[in-house]
DNA sequence: GCCGTTTTCGGCCCGACTGTTTTCAGTCG
């Protein structure tokens, strides 16, 4: 697949003709094609062959041009020549808070600065200052930005913000200052990362609400104080954005602030055709409100049904709403059971009870316990012996709950070569037999891949854990054919996994939408090696709404009967 | 650079806040 790297030179090309100065719809036009070359369910390459990429929208015959030259060459002139032009280092400058590219332009023209460390001393030697457009507060803001750049404080996980926005909604709530609130922005559509949290509020006494939120404990920095909007800087580092509205325009400021920007973009310019105006306030014929207090009611007003946030990223949605296709979203109450957890028998610190019950406080019926496999000594693999003892505690166990059934599951290690790392005699024993691979990661695209489908041709594998290995923010994917594995996938029926580790999240929302459109299973599974790390099931369940999945898709949302059907019949295929 | 039952040219989403200027450009979401 080489969307990514198309859509990342697509990427840089807008912001190189950013920092030019160029006509903002061209930038655009390129920021648009590379969103949807980068969210496509199917490779560039296949769709280039079969002269498909003009039909893509906001892609015509240039860039359909451009996306030949660069799968056929590896590289786009355009971009070359820009390069030469705009040193790509000040692409770098773009990602420092308070610098657009305007003031990069006039820092490298004027300047002639051409690294982090130029623009550091030009600053503190208050070169910058005289610079027009510029100030003293600007040189300040800049130093405090590369500062910020430095420490590396981009987009976190979704996992590590969400819980700290819905412990700030808690005690804003407590306050008494706010009516309603919530989280909106990309916390609220469940992206895997988020730069910032944005919070929207509806108060009778908006400057009030303002004062509380700059003394909340946890902020460090006031970046803008205005009188119904705030940012401040939190001590994590992370900035949150706050909103006061009218509760009359509860849920136009909630669609405006949910996004995303592409999707935001495409409802105004529907309520455009339809001689209507869509802003934060509210929908506009004229003068004249008419839509304005729900989210429902902005929706309708131009003629959509309820968009679920996690799939408003212009993805197709739009389409599909005008068509009445919207997919009716799995939901977390669908969910059944947890397809992957960890016990002390391997390198889990949870016991099978402790288990049992934490599954029982999260109103699941099932929960399969896969632990890693004999040779992953890092990981406390199961010796054969261990693992029939654990088989033998399960059925105990079992026959003692009636609300929470385990499953006797393994996390099977698939060694270099493809074979799996415990003996067949062994795998068939076992309920479920989820492979994976955890060593050999330098190893290049055709073996990975060909060890990977080794595993899932394999008569006694269920499911593929953690299908590309990614770590976010700190591993990348191993070299994959991802493309093949979902074809063998498909055709043998197994399950992949969405691992629901907060870290991981993998496969990703795109990859999960591609699986789901072959027709493959999909299991979370939470990995979960505390017990806490249960909770993170709901982060699964999201990557699964934003890929489209409905409640057939999952096999979570299968009782345990159902379930443990499922896992015979496949073997007896 | 894309796009089209008003169109093949002239549009292309919308507003808050800051900082630098004295009426608005730049940045951000």
């Amino acid at each position: 697949m080489k969307n990514k790297e198309v859509a990342e030179v697509f990427y840089k090309v807008a912001s190189l003709l950013e920092i030019k100065g160029e006509n903002p719809y061209r930038i655009r036009a390129y920021q648009k094609a590379a969103q949807t070359i980068e969210a496509l369910t199917k490779d560039i390459e296949e769709l280039a062959k079969k002269g498909q990429i003009e039909k893509l929208p906001g892609i015509g015959k240039d860039l359909a041009g451009k996306i030949q030259e660069i799968l056929k060459t590896g590289t786009l002139s355009l971009y070359e020549e820009l390069k030469k032009e705009i040193p790509p280092v000040l692409l770098t400058f773009l990602e420092i808070p308070s610098l657009g590219p305007k003031k990069v332009k006039v820092l490298y023209e004027k300047l002639g600065i051409t690294s982090l460390e130029e623009l550091e001393k030009a600053c503190l030697e208050h070169k910058v200052a005289k610079l027009p457009g510029f100030g003293w507060k600007t040189e300040e803001n800049i130093i405090k930005g590369i500062k910020l750049f430095k420490e590396k404080l981009g987009r976190r996980p979704l996992g590590e913000v969400l819980p700290l926005a819905e412990e700030i909604i808690r005690v804003l709530k407590k306050e008494g200052v706010v009516e309603k609130i919530a989280v909106a922005g990309s916390i609220r559509r469940r992206k895997e990362t988020v730069k910032d949290i944005d919070l929207l509020i509806t108060s009778s006494n908006p400057e009030e609400v303002m004062k509380k939120i700059t003394e909340l404990p946890w902020v460090e920095e006031v970046i803008a104080l205005g009188e119904t909007k705030t940012s401040v800087r939190l001590k994590t580092g992370i900035q949150m954005d706050v909103r006061v509205v009218e509760s009359d325009s509860w849920g136009a400021a909630l669609a405006y602030f949910t996004g995303s920007k592409a999707h935001n973009i495409r409802v105004r310019e529907l309520a455009l055709e339809r001689g209507l105006k869509i802003n934060e306030y509210g929908v506009f014929r004229g003068e004249t409100k008419i839509a304005g207090k729900t989210e429902e009611e902005v929706y309708a007003s131009i003629g959509l049904p309820f968009i679920p946030p996690e799939i408003r990223e212009d993805w197709g949605e739009i389409e599909a709403a005008l068509q009445g296709k919207l997919p009716e979203l799995v939901s977390y109450e669908d969910i059944k059971g947890d397809g992957h957890v960890h016990s002390k028998y391997s390198d889990g610190t949870a016991s099978l009870e402790e288990i049992l019950l934490k599954a029982e406080k999260m109103g699941l019926s099932w929960v399969a316990v896969c632990d890693h496999s004999q040779g992953l000594k890092v990981a406390g693999g199961v010796p054969i012996e261990e693992l029939f003892k654990k088989k033998r505690q399960i059925e105990e166990l079992n026959k003692r709950s009636s609300k929470v059934k385990l499953i006797f599951g393994t996390e099977v290690d698939i060694l270099s070569d493809g074979t799996l790392d415990y003996p067949d005699e062994v795998l068939k024993e076992i309920d479920l037999v989820i492979a994976a691979i955890h060593t050999g990661f330098q190893q290049d695209e055709k073996q990975i891949t060909y060890r990977i489908i080794s595993a899932l041709k394999h008569p006694l594998v269920h499911a593929l854990s953690h299908p590309t290995g990614r770590v976010i923010g700190e591993r990348e994917p191993y070299a994959l054919n991802l493309q093949e594995v979902l074809e063998v996938a498909s055709q043998y029926s197994k399950a992949l996994e969405i691992n629901a580790y907060y870290k991981r999240l993998d496969l990703n929302d795109i990859n999960t939408r591609a699986a789901k459109e072959q027709g493959i299973p999909l299991l979370i599974g939470t990995d979960a090696h505390f017990i806490d790390q249960m909770e993170y099931l709901p982060l699964g369940v999201a990557v699964a709404r934003r890929a489209w999945c409905e409640k057939k898709d999952l096999l979570n949302t299968l009782t345990y009967e159902e379930f443990l059907n499922w896992l015979k019949k496949l073997r007896n295929r």
